[in-house]
DNA sequence: GCAAGGTC
């Protein structure tokens, strides 16, 4: 319940990234703080462990549970040195009433070198990775303009995740297809035709190749030398655990990894299946076959096959590893396809198979093998006959193929109808697929069940790779180019050794073999000489970027003029959007949502930049002016909201991409500004709802800060804000002109100028929306709603001038 | 804007 609610990170001081030193990242403090500080959840374990006199700790029984035992230690202010109020740790391998009760009666003291190494490898990872994200990034994305990628990360996961899919892409592209010749021999046997398989199976040289077809010709006659038969096994799967589920979803449903796992995580809430996340394939001893097997024998799918296996007897699971996490994934509930949308049948419909699988017979088939001898040379022929399905009846795509084959007797002698000199060329290997690659993390332990997808999808998300048909993985320019570009200065920072490194480092301390800061200190050390050397070394990293990438200067469409030069600066349009002016050697963020275009050459008052228009996805999206100056570098004190920022306690941050566009600016003159688009306060939040001057012929107003919408008049041929106020209730009196033909007005007139909560013609004309919730308000006008609005719309900003006026929709 | 690990 409260894993995951501590997260570390750098103290504020080290949060801007051009002010700080990514060198100094490794010295630097780190801060544990509440994940999501909302919730509280520090201050209730508080409040709870007040007048306890013992702290029973029930947490995950892995490392990371320890980290998290001692979190909730802190917050509950017990102390484990404290004689009057103990500290107990519960160590349980299952929940049932038989471990949790022998949990109970065996309580131990947490570890604290468990918890330490935890605490370790995330000072390491922070540290590692975000030094070396913040460098890449900034020395790339300045230098070109066509990288199409926010950040460019490193992480000690994800930077080899990539490796493994472009050392794929690299096999691939420097292959050299080479031709074969098979010799292929076919004879006629109880009137079937059978090719028989060469024991040398293939040759690079053709004459060599050319001289064995002939002595077979020559010969002319097989002789079978030996007839085998033998019994084979197939063997049931053991229990099903993550990397398995996700592997499946990949390859035979074609769902990602990050796909599978939320709709695994659903079907778990819904009570479908068991927890989804475990790498254990072994059931626990005390695990409930006959009640699991139970629940599916009303089910309409494999009802019938369960109920006989239950009546025959199941058999018992093969033994399976346990990782001392959670039993492998099983049904909870039986489900019918009706019940679940289509990709969760899917998953849910594997969930089942596989479990009714490990409890179903082994797979026996019958293998004979046929070998022949002609011209001096062997060859062969396999056929295969099932004997019993056992668990590829309800697996069917794992059923053995069957192969009759004619009967044989030793020494019989066939004479050959053709020998066919095939001809062959080696392929190239296809791109890793997602499935491959999942397998690979999990052998050289990049990741964890939980943290596999996350992997995955970051180095899509960061534009690396590419899921292509089939969850093929392409790398992209940038992660060839990156990749290469460690290669060929530190090859260590690429290869999946940097991540047992680090896990063999703090191995040591979670056994108490060592100590956590000489630990820490030292592996930090390393990586800081490897990074301090990487920043050195970063002109051949560059040498490759520039034959791939077009530099800043030359990306980019000419889109509005700068207001220092007066020249057409270039809207580089890939992540993250941005203008360079080539003159100035600047460049501009823009947001990094929404379509950017110029607005009607209209410029600032402030700095005489060119305006443009935003215009956010969809069909509610806000479109509203900004300057690109002031929306980089806000032109008035106090802007504590910005568009586009991350939101940290009730204010925000400028960012990459965040900023102050035109409804934030309080410029008291500017047509465009929030004083002068500003009609009314918004009845959602705090904000003001300002004109949106590009929405006709569906004009409408939207909040600066929040997402609520309020349509106005529609069809209308114009709607201005004017310079008049409300004299009830202090908005902007607006002026619509209808359009002729389609006027509500009764004397056929088109002009009309009102209040849009005062006026009762005007305000029948609104429809209100924010969110997903709509209604429409039909009531007449309200009264007293505020006091003035000291001559100002828009509210909170100039250190608090201006006096808010509660005044909205609400509270009519 | 940044890591990897949890999780709902």
């Amino acid at each position: 319940m409260v894993q995951g609610s501590v997260r570390v990170d750098f103290p504020q001081t080290y949060q801007d990234w051009t002010l700080t030193d990514p060198l100094d990242l490794f010295q630097a403090p780190i801060v544990k703080n509440e994940a999501n500080p909302k919730a509280h959840i520090y201050r209730h374990l508080n409040q709870e462990a007040r007048g306890c006199g013992y702290l029973v700790l029930w947490l995950d029984c892995d490392r990371e549970g320890e980290n998290i035992c001692f979190e909730v230690i802190e917050c509950t202010g017990f102390d484990v040195n404290d004689t009057r109020r103990k500290v107990f740790r519960a160590r349980f391998s299952s929940v049932t009433e038989k471990d949790i009760l022998r949990a109970m009666d065996n309580l131990v003291e947490p570890n604290k070198d468990e918890a330490l190494s935890v605490d370790a490898r995330q000072e390491i990872d922070l540290k590692v990775g975000v030094a070396f994200t913040r460098f890449q990034t900034n020395y790339f994305q300045g230098k070109y303009g066509n990288l199409d990628s926010r950040v460019i990360s490193y992480g000690p996961c994800q930077t080899p995740t990539l490796g493994f899919c472009v050392q794929r892409y690299l096999q691939i592209s420097t292959f050299k297809p080479e031709k074969f010749w098979s010799l292929r021999p076919y004879i006629l046997q109880s009137g079937y035709e059978l090719q028989l398989e060469w024991e040398r199976q293939k040759l690079f040289d053709l004459d060599a190749a050319t001289m064995f077809q002939n002595l077979v010709m020559e010969d002319g006659i097989v002789e079978v030398t030996d007839v085998s038969e033998k019994q084979e096994v197939k063997s049931r799967p053991p229990g099903l655990n993550t990397v398995n589920l996700l592997k499946v979803a990949s390859s035979a449903l074609g769902l990602g990894p990050q796909t599978a796992m939320q709709i695994a995580e659903r079907l778990y809430t819904r009570g479908f299946i068991s927890y989804p996340r475990t790498e254990s394939t072994a059931y626990p001893s005390s695990f409930d076959f006959k009640g699991t097997l139970g629940a599916l024998t009303n089910n309409p799918t494999w009802g019938n096959y369960v109920r006989t296996l239950l009546a025959d007897g199941y058999h018992k699971p093969r033994v399976g590893t346990d990782a001392g996490d959670h039993p492998p994934i099983t049904p909870m509930l039986s489900a019918t396809e009706d019940m679940l949308d289509t990709d969760s049948w899917r998953l849910y419909e594997y969930v089942c198979q596989h479990f009714i699988g490990t409890l179903s017979p082994d797979c026996k088939y019958l293998r004979t093998k046929v070998e022949f001898s002609t011209g001096g040379e062997s060859f062969h022929s396999v056929g295969h006959r099932v004997l019993a399905k056992g668990f590829t009846h309800i697996m069917p795509w794992l059923g053995i193929n069957e192969k009759n084959l004619p009967q044989f007797t030793q020494g019989e002698k066939i004479e050959i109808a053709t020998v066919e000199l095939y001809e062959g060329s080696t392929t190239p290997p296809d791109y890793l697929s997602e499935s491959e690659l999942i397998s690979l993390m999990e052998k050289n332990g990049i990741g964890t069940d939980a943290s596999i997808p996350v992997h995955i999808n970051n180095i899509c998300e960061r534009n690396f790779v590419k899921v292509q048909a089939g969850r093929k993985l392409v790398p992209t320019a940038l992660g060839i180019t990156l990749i290469r570009g460690y290669q060929c200065i530190d090859p260590d920072l690429c290869l999946p050794d940097i991540r047992s490194f680090i896990e063999q480092q703090i191995n040591l301390v979670a056994k108490g073999q060592a100590d956590h800061t000489r630990v820490v200190q030292h592996v930090l050390l390393q990586f800081r000489q490897k990074f301090s050397y990487f920043v050195k070394q970063i002109d051949n990293m560059d040498a490759l970027f520039e034959a791939q990438f077009s530099p800043v200067a030359d990306s980019g469409r000419a889109l509005s003029k700068c207001g220092k030069c007066l020249r057409y600066m270039k809207y580089i349009s890939s992540l993250p959007s941005r203008l360079y002016c080539t003159t100035c050697e600047e460049v501009y963020y823009l947001p990094q949502k929404g379509a950017i275009k110029l607005y009607k050459e209209l410029t600032c008052p402030l700095d005489n930049f060119e305006l443009l228009i935003c215009s956010m996805p969809g069909p509610e999206g806000k479109s509203f002016p900004l300057c690109p100056y002031c929306y980089n570098s806000p032109p008035f004190e106090g802007i504590t909201m910005l568009f586009g920022a991350a939101k940290i306690g009730g204010s925000t941050k400028l960012g990459k991409g965040a900023g102050m566009p035109c409804f934030l600016c309080p410029h008291p003159t500017c047509q465009h500004s929030m004083i002068a688009q500003g009609v009314c306060a918004c009845p959602e939040c705090s904000g003001t709802l300002v004109l949106d001057p590009i929405s006709a012929p569906k004009w409408r107003l939207h909040c600066n800060t929040c997402n609520c919408l309020v349509f106005l008049p529609q069809g209308a041929h114009r709607i201005s804000t004017t310079r008049d106020k409300c004299p009830d209730c202090n908005s902007t009196i607006i002026e619509v002109d209808f359009n002729k033909k389609t006027t509500p007005l009764e004397d056929g007139s088109t002009l009309y100028t009102g209040c849009i909560l005062c006026d009762e013609f005007l305000h029948s004309l609104l429809e209100m929306k924010h969110g997903k919730s709509f209604f429409r308000r039909l009531s007449s006008r309200g009264r007293g709603r505020g006091a003035g609005r000291g001559g100002h719309r828009g509210r909170g900003r100039g250190a608090g001038k201006y006096v808010d006026p509660k005044m909205s929709f609400r509270d009519f």
